[in-house]
DNA sequence: ATATATTTTCAATAATTTTTGAAAATTCGA
DNA sequence: TCGAATTTTCAAAAATTATTGAAAATATAT
C-alpha cells in the first residue's frame, strides 16, 4: 500500500473510531491528520487536505485545543497560525481520559449521590431495588474514578509495567 | 426526593450517559428502567413507562439482548414475553467492554497491522512519522486489548483487589 | 491610519440518526 | 386449523447533529 492511500485510510477510520468516543468525525480526522504530519499545518492546509469548510475546520481545531490534543505553533516569519498534535500516544490517551472523566463520570457520580438518598421504606421492593442499583453503580464508579486519577498521573512505562505484573 | 422523581432522573441521565458510550438514548433508558425494576416487564409496560413507540421499544430491546444486557423471561400462565436486566453491575461493565472491544478495538488493531506495512523509505519523514504513529498506537492498543481480556474474565473482588494493590 | 490577511462567528442548510406507526409475520390457545 | 394476541419489520417523518460559507471581527504590515 502506498503512503497516500494508507493516510486516507488512517484518517477515515480514526474519524469513524472517534465517533464512538465522544469526539465527532471531523474533529477526529483533523487530529489523525496532524498525528501523522511531521510538520505543523495551517488551517488552510487542513481544509484542503480534508476537503472541509473553513468554519468547520476552525471550530474543530479550537475544540481539539480545548481537549489539549492540539497546540498552536508560531513559526517565525509566518503570518498564519500553525497547529501541531501531541504525538506521544500515552499522553493523548491520558488527555482524553481526563476530559471524559470530567465531562461524564464526575457529573454521573454527583447525581448518584443525590439519588441514593431517595425517600421511602426499604421494605418496599421498588425502593430497595432502586437504592441497591444506584449504590452498586456508585461504588464501581468511584473505584473507576480513583483508578483513572492514578492513571492520568502515571508514566506509561510504570503503568504498563504494573499492569503486566497483575495480568502476566 | 420521591422515588418517582428519582427514577425519572436516573433513567434520563443514564440515557444521556449512554449516548457517550455507543449506546443510543432509548436503549440506555430501557436498560436503566429494567435495572431499577424489581420485576420483569413486558414490552407494553416499557412503552408506557417511557412513552415510546412499539417499534422503537422492540428494536432496542432486541439490541440490548444482543449485548447480553437483557434476558427474555417466560412467566408461566402469561402469553406475553417479559424482560429483565442483568443486575450485577460488574457483569454489566464486562458485557459492555466485551462488546465494544469486539466492535471497535479489534477492527482498529487489524487495520493498524495493515497500515504499518506501508511502502516507502523510512528516511522520508512523512513515511517515518506515519509508521511511528501507527506503531505506537498499535502497541498501546494491543496492551489495552490484553488487559481488557483479563478484566472480562475476572471476578470483581479479585479485580478491585488487584487494582487497589497497584494504586494503593 | 489604512489596507490586507487571517480568524471567528453563526444562521441557514445538509447529513445523519432516531422514532413512529401501520402492515406483515409469527406465536399460541382452543 | 382458525383467529386473536403478540412480535417484528421497515418506509416515512421527525429530531438531532454536523457543515457550510459569507459576513464580522481581529490582527498585522507598511
Amino acid at each position: 500500500m502506498k503512503l497516500i492511500e494508507a493516510k486516507q485510510q488512517f484518517i477515515s477510520s480514526w474519524g469513524a473510531f472517534g465517533t464512538h468516543w465522544g469526539i465527532n468525525r471531523t474533529m477526529a480526522q483533523i487530529h489523525a491528520l496532524l498525528l501523522i504530519s511531521p510538520d505543523p499545518m495551517t488551517q488552510d492546509d487542513i481544509m484542503e487536505e480534508l476537503n472541509i469548510s473553513r468554519g468547520n475546520t476552525n471550530m474543530n481545531i479550537r475544540e481539539l485545543i480545548n481537549w489539549g490534543l492540539l497546540e498552536r505553533v508560531l513559526l517565525s516569519g509566518e503570518r498564519k497560525e500553525f497547529f501541531t498534535a501531541e504525538k506521544d500516544i500515552w499522553k493523548v490517551v491520558k488527555l482524553i481520559v481526563k476530559e471524559r472523566k470530567k465531562r461524564e463520570l464526575e457529573p454521573m457520580l454527583q447525581l448518584l449521590d443525590k439519588l441514593e438518598k431517595v425517600e421511602g421504606d426499604k421494605r418496599d421492593k421498588n425502593v430497595k431495588t432502586f437504592v441497591d442499583t444506584v449504590s452498586s453503580i456508585k461504588k464501581l464508579g468511584r473505584q473507576a474514578d480513583k483508578t483513572l486519577d492514578v492513571m492520568i498521573k502515571a508514566e506509561e512505562s510504570w503503568f504498563v509495567g504494573a499492569l503486566m505484573k497483575i495480568f502476566k
